[in-house]
DNA sequence: CGCCTTAGCCAAAGCGCTTTGAGTTCCATC
DNA sequence: GATGGAACTCAAAGCGCTTTGGCTAAGGCG
């Protein structure tokens, strides 16, 4: 079924059924009715590839994943995300298109995105430290959203992140009111925008108690449950072991209390663990009391948000670029606890 | 840059340009090569929209996520599937296209997907028992391959599964000749297919032994940590303890590991665990030593694999459909230990 | 009563591509 | 020297939609 067999179904012109069902004012309440209705009854659907090309619109976000070869980029968080940003789509009538793109041919990749014109803006994942792609995009004119920032790019550009830093010295501070001095920071990759304001945090907090940060105590890898395991286990080994522990994400934290535990220590009491809670629907950071004390901050409400600011610069071409700072909450879980001696 | 200014730029007509962009045989070498050597000079790149109005072809493929009110099924899953069969397609030069369907509208979702018209085809995630998306799709004749199977479906489809039964009959076996005779099983929800055969395969494996399954060792649920953690500290509290745990996830046992543990007890001497592993990049079941003894079967190889189909349906329209299982391994791991009385 | 608006509808052009059907040129063949 | 075929190339139609620029009929005004 398409517009012109509906029309002809109808017994009006294309234009007429065209403009009931997308809401112009040159068509008469009752004529838009019996459009609407036989539209329904006879599962019309317009068919968004002509649309699309007529409109100039695809009426579909790209959401452009790098699939980098030195790590696993597609992410656990991608999956929330998605699902947060589908909701705000499918309010709009947009598509999602996910495009995995390597880290070599990064440039053409986005120049192709641009010139199919199969999406009408895009959302950038896992921006890196001056990531190349925000100048590039500024300049291929695609409306975009970072998930995250980029440091170190002056022109603005629109981002909506988790306020990192301020998430890190909270929970360092914490630690250090809870009178821990040795704090390991279990960090995520460094050249990933996020880990890089986290370490940022950590450092400022300690320094502005007057600490100085050891290197031996930071760590920056992959985020898996392993990495945390053998981070922890390795310090907690070391002379002068850590009290507590700043983990970037709960899969890494796992393995970080295993570690805990596998040195015949008890999390909470003899060691402290924060970490950053994604809030991912299939980690579950305790149901009603939280297992670790984290700095909580919502995957899927980022993702809503920024599709939202997304759609918003593609429906007002030229509006200046959108940013939003989310802050994360600490959530006080039974992993941390006074420091002992 | 369009087809009608490139070929207005190499003086030939929009014909021979396409013609020779897509390697059609009535063009002259010598003028095929310059018109490629333009193109790419010119950043020329075809509209899609523009491409698949003309073809009837999407040049796109849709994924079809169930999000459900009931529970999370945006899993963790996805983004590792989705990345392999992102290969597939770019290879094709095909896109992705996500869906997400509420379990509500569920049946006016395809329908919609199938006449908007924006894809050639589907994968379908999370199957559940008596599917009735399969039923649906197959009457709309748009080719799809589903991400496992569902039972109780009588008419042939495409699908692509891990043998969950086989792996979980194995996994149960290994159990038993290592002396275990109290095995709980902390398995997924059970109106999920996957989770349902990886069941039978446990229950299988028991009573070709002779033994009784004890519903008292049988969970089902949503597969988180914390759910592990919690099935697996029940069943170690109460009488007669099992002595061996099989989980559907790694999630999920690091959970059970967690409570075994809390228990005072240690993983691999007095309690075995086996779980299944997704060998997803994020998790990494240890490095070089696995740390639970696991089935495994790669999330990612599977995606690429049902893209592949797929993508063969697509080419090849009423051929048969394709099945393919995929066999997990058995990895041993330093989980799994003699059973100890 | 004639003129102007306005509401309501329509025919046709155009979005960027593919593909059909039709040349045109050139060369080998009879 | 006509004839046929191969090798190229092209104009134009069509994919399903939106949108421009009318047109007609009904109602409002002086």
């Amino acid at each position: 079924m398409n517009l012109k067999q509906l029309s002809e179904h109808l017994k009006l012109s294309q234009t007429t059924v065209s403009r009931a069902l997308n809401g112009y004012p040159e068509v008469s309440e009752a004529t838009r009715q019996r459009v609407m209705q036989a539209a329904r009854d006879l599962h019309y659907s317009p068919n968004l590839r002509a649309k699309g090309l007529a409109t100039g619109r695809a009426q579909a976000i790209g959401h452009v994943l790098p699939i980098s070869t030195q790590h696993e980029m597609v992410n656990p968080i991608f999956g929330d995300f998605i699902s947060g940003a589908g909701q705000a789509y499918a309010r709009a009538g947009y598509e999602i298109v996910i495009s995995l793109v390597g880290d070599d041919d990064e440039e053409a990749a986005y120049r192709n995105i641009r010139l199919r014109g199969s999406v009408d803006g895009i959302i950038v994942h896992g921006p890196r430290m001056k990531d190349p792609r925000i100048p590039l995009l500024t300049e291929l004119g695609l409306p975009f959203v970072v998930h995250g920032r980029a440091s170190q790019i002056d022109t603005p550009y629109s981002w909506l992140d988790t306020n990192n830093l301020r998430a890190f010295t909270r929970a360092t501070e914490f630690l250090l009111d809870l009178g821990h001095r040795r704090i390991g920071l279990i960090n995520g990759l460094e050249f990933m925008d996020f880990a890089f304001r986290r370490r940022e945090g950590y450092v400022a907090a300690l320094t502005g108690r007057g600490l100085a940060p050891d290197p031996a105590l930071m760590r920056s890898g992959e985020m898996t449950e392993v990495y945390g395991f053998r981070s922890a286990q390795e310090m907690l080994a070391g002379p002068d072991a850590p009290t507590a522990f700043l983990a970037s994400s709960m899969i890494a934290a796992l393995g970080v209390r295993r570690a805990i535990h596998a040195a015949g220590l008890e999390m909470g009491r003899d060691v402290s663990v924060i970490t950053h809670d994604d809030d991912l629907g299939y980690l579950g950071n305790g149901q009603d009391v939280p297992l670790f004390t984290a700095t909580r901050s919502s995957v899927r409400a980022a993702g809503t948000r920024a599709a939202e600011m997304l759609l918003q610069l593609i429906r007002e071409p030229g509006h200046p670029p959108l940013t939003q700072m989310m802050e994360a909450e600490l959530i006080i879980g039974s992993s941390t606890g006074p420091a002992r001696r």
